[in-house]
DNA sequence: CTCAACAGTCTTGTATACAAGATTGGTGCG
DNA sequence: CGCACCAATCTTGTATACAAGACTGTTGAG
């Protein structure tokens, strides 16, 4: 495989599970092309392969962005996460060895990461919460398909979620560790259902995206003129 | 969006559904970009969508190959369907009206194949069973995942799966329908199960992937010198 | 006869050139 | 003053050219 547009791709990925990345995003082939040191043909390719996995999507000939989704559209992204994510715990019979520790490590990061109160790390580690959770599980496939959907709600939770409450969520986490612990895996997969509905009924799904966020912010009080 | 290079993809998936395209099949960009008419830049779009969503993967300056599931990637790929798909049964509560009827319209389909005895669209129709469900359940998330898994599966199914036993699965297909008919989700998705482990069962993941399946082929007797 | 080295051919990898459409800013008419 | 029209600019869409590596078949030595 290719080493840079897998760089582009991961670099964009985690610029949106960081926060550094809002939906809607304009991201030029030309200026992308500049700042990773390479011809357009490579952020092409990055950019199509982000596509197909739904993170990114172009319009004819004025560029791409990053995707915004429709209510529609992030209610189906939880629901699907919550589906998997459930289905995986449900189908669950044993862990391996270290995962457990592993997890409990995660959520004391979380914790840090709550404390001391930078919004990108925190929400970057909340969702890789669920990707590490997968990962213990051991399926490439699923790994794989949560992260991409992961990304998704995590975009969907940066234009619907006024204030996320993100003690809540690693509350959440941390019971789910615990009863993973236990072996519990069908008490596992019953809070984890309550965790990603929790989410996703936070959401103000009546609330538009704003298409002037971009603006706003250079408007704000204290920018320069 | 473009048009052509969703063809070319849709195309070659539909070839591997319809078993016309075998794992491990080489796709070179110059005859695929005769064969559709386009310059190979739109052919090498196509190939790199399809590379994300697992369809083909590149060897470095040799080409493109229908990817040829290890006996690791198989068990994982109907591993991650039997999750997805019962997690979405257990999680279903109302179906569409008409969607019972559609289901039990694909099912009649399938016994027409399984008498007239086409195996290419036999192959087709029993996958689509599985999209059309998911599609019944209203989810495109869900949907195109399980589109891109059951492609997956049904290349597994042709180097692992000796004798596909194409009319039981559409008993259980049947089967299914009836129990969703009823409004029994939670005895559907038990149905679900059962169905994706006996196929998954039936493989015979000793079997090694053949490389030398194209020339046993041409070197079976009765071929030209 | 066997095997290693080599030249030729073929295929993908990457960049670049140019075409086509979208946006923006300016200009002139009503 | 407002609005429609138009030119200039910018951005992506597509094709093509060339570079780099892999494979094949041949040739020659041992």
């Amino acid at each position: 495989m290719t080493q840079l547009p897998d760089s582009i791709e991961d670099s964009v990925i985690s610029a949106i599970l960081g926060g550094r990345l809002r939906p809607g995003t304009r991201l030029g082939e030309a200026k992308l092309a500049e700042v990773y040191g390479v011809s357009r043909t490579r952020v092409r390719e990055a950019m199509m392969r982000l596509e197909t996995r739904g993170i990114v999507h172009v319009s004819a000939r004025r560029g791409w962005f990053v995707v915004e989704p429709s209510a529609t559209e992030a209610r189906a992204a939880f629901q699907a996460r919550r589906v998997i994510e459930t289905g995986m715990l449900r189908d669950l019979h044993t862990l391996p060895g270290d995962a457990v520790a592993h997890l409990r490590a995660h959520v004391e990061e979380e914790r840090e990461a709550l404390h001391t109160g930078h919004v990108g790390s925190r929400t970057c580690l909340l969702g890789d919460f669920h990707i590490h959770l997968a990962h213990a599980f051991g399926n490439a496939f699923l790994t794989d398909i949560l992260r991409d959907l992961t990304a998704r709600t995590t975009l969907v939770s940066m234009l619907y979620q006024s204030d996320q409450d993100a003690a809540a969520s690693s509350d959440d986490h941390a019971g789910i560790v615990t009863l993973l612990a236990d072996g519990d895996y069908a008490g596992a997969a019953r809070l984890m259902d309550e965790h990603i509905r929790r989410v996703e009924d936070g959401l103000d799904l009546a609330a538009a995206p704003d298409p002037l966020a971009g603006l706003r912010e250079i408007l704000s009080p204290g920018a320069p003129a």
